[in-house]
DNA sequence: GCCAACGTTGGC
DNA sequence: GCCAACGTTGGC
């Protein structure tokens, strides 16, 4: 499953990324955006979206591997621990609001809770990201 | 277990 | 920088 993953680009940009090569994707702590770390898998791939400054989706990454560390107390859970790489800048970016009218985001999960960081993408939605 | 206060995220 | 929308926390 492709899933899409925000950053604010002050602080950790698609070319930070690029220059990096690769980079472990912390510093997140929404619940539901744990769940959906843990869920991913080696290969899988991810559209990078700049919140804040640019507000669109800027590039492409991979998943190189997910650890599921311990529990860090008090929670119970396992850290997952997700290292990906940059595959390439986006040819063409879509912007946020070229996203929330295109009609594969209908109803997603990315603007009924647009807060999450980590989101779940359907294959439709992206190709149409990559490719639309 | 309820709910008010607080923190975080992200659009504007 | 402000604020809306949520999630989380802590007192009761």
């Amino acid at each position: 499953m492709p899933y899409l993953l925000k950053s604010e680009p002050d602080k950790y940009s698609f070319d930070d990324l690029l220059r990096d090569k690769e980079t472990v994707w912390d510093g997140i702590k929404n619940n539901q955006a744990l769940i959906t770390l843990r869920n991913m898998k080696k290969g899988e791939d991810c559209v990078i979206y700049h919140s804040n400054e640019g507000k669109a989706a800027v590039g492409l990454a991979k998943v190189v591997s997910v650890e599921l560390a311990p529990p860090v107390p008090p929670s119970k859970m396992t850290t997952p621990i997700v290292k990906i790489k940059a595959v390439k800048r986006l040819k063409c970016e879509k912007t946020l609001d070229e996203i929330r009218n295109a009609g594969v985001f209908q109803g997603s999960i990315m603007f009924r809770q647009f807060r999450l960081s980590v989101v779940p993408l359907t294959q439709e939605q992206f190709d149409w990201l990559v490719h639309g």
